[in-house]
DNA sequence: GGAGAGTGGTAATGAGAATTACCCGAATGT
DNA sequence: ACATTCGGGTAATTCTCATTACCACTCTCC
């Protein structure tokens, strides 16, 4: 019942957390290389060197786990965009976002694979991921439309709605990534977000 | 041996083609509110009305399916494009784009159902399907890049390599669809639509 | 250094479905 | 009207995997 006791030196909150994150780099890997449907519980444990058992110990299915690599990676690239947006407070509205695309591209696609997760492998697995992806395109959306409200105040663009446009652009940047990730090898991120950036100006400034 | 033979009165061929039409309708209806992955052969049988057996004689497997449903959609949009297109031969490039959207979004508009299907369920379930995704991405472009070349040959943007900028219109209307089918009853598609126009003459006619 | 509890590996269990074998009834044409 | 062959439904069969029960081992604390 002592729950606490330290294995080898080391304590259970430690290798629980180690085992944790084995299992998530094998998900990585695995998941977009296999795929993730035909990814066997077995095979995640043999890549994260421990037995089936260790799995069931930090999750409760593959689901599960795909669901946390999805969470951590949105809210790493989030936190860093928005980190960036507030010390940036003083800037123009179209430099501001050029730097949202810069730091956002930069998050994503350092780790193709997690692209390949993201736009590919976590699209339609299930209601639960399905109602998470919602949930990020919202919170997505939501610092978008903010960008595009300081545009408008800085007279460059007419003052109107902007949420159903920024749903619209997280869609159109999520479709272009998950292109550009099949096609890594051809062309450079620096390409990638000129469009991006050309894109999202050309949205929120349009007159309609 | 005579496999030619009618019965009730009705060809082999004729009852193949009528039981393929009604799996393939019972797909979209499974596909997208079950769920690919979800859907067992059994329930697409019984809502095809028909038994379990009757899928073995149309199709090898429920991915296959899959497979022609997604082909058919694409198929068909395209067809319409670019028929459409070739009949509109004179008319200012500007134009055609417009025209281009408008069609298109018609087709897989028409029903939200095939929407779903093509930008979510089709996703991610397995190379074959990856496969022929990438095919359609690689037709979507050509055309767009053909359509991106004459406005450049019309003066409207400088002349240059549209092969990525094809690609990324694709995946951003793509992705732009994924999001729409899930509020569809929140926008109009005319809203979408203008999105879309201005999003491809913006990406074309950008200077850098 | 031994008792007791925590850990993790192996292997059994069992559920869920795809696939197929078999059989009954229907339709043809002689 | 009957023999023959096709068509389709039902009901096994089989397989793949997720899940869990059990066991051997290790480490701590007295």
């Amino acid at each position: 019942m002592a729950a606490e006791r330290s294995y080898g030196g080391v304590p259970l909150a430690r290798r629980r957390e180690e085992r944790r994150a084995r299992l998530l780099a094998a998900g990585v890997e695995l998941f977009t290389s296999v795929g993730y449907q035909q990814t066997k519980i077995t095979e995640l444990c043999a890549a994260a060197g421990m037995s089936n058992r260790g799995f069931y110990q930090e999750f409760e299915t593959k689901e599960a786990l795909l669901l946390e690599l999805y969470v951590r990676t949105n809210q790493l690239a989030h936190d860093h965009v928005s980190q960036t947006l507030t010390s940036l407070e003083t800037t123009d509205p179209a430099a501001r976002i050029d730097v949202l695309v810069d730091v956002y591209l930069a998050a994503v696609t350092s780790d193709p694979r997690l692209a390949r997760l993201n736009y590919v492998e976590a699209v339609g697995v299930s209601p639960a991921v399905e109602a998470l992806h919602v949930d990020w395109v919202g919170r997505w959306s939501e610092l978008i439309m903010h960008e595009a409200d300081r545009v408008a105040a800085a007279g460059l663009a007419p003052h109107r709605d902007f949420r159903l446009t920024a749903i619209m652009i997280v869609g159109a940047i999520t479709g272009l990534l998950r292109e550009w990730q099949t096609h890594t090898a051809d062309y450079p991120t620096s390409e990638i977000a000129a469009e991006a950036k050309a894109l999202i100006l050309a949205s929120i400034t349009r007159s309609a």
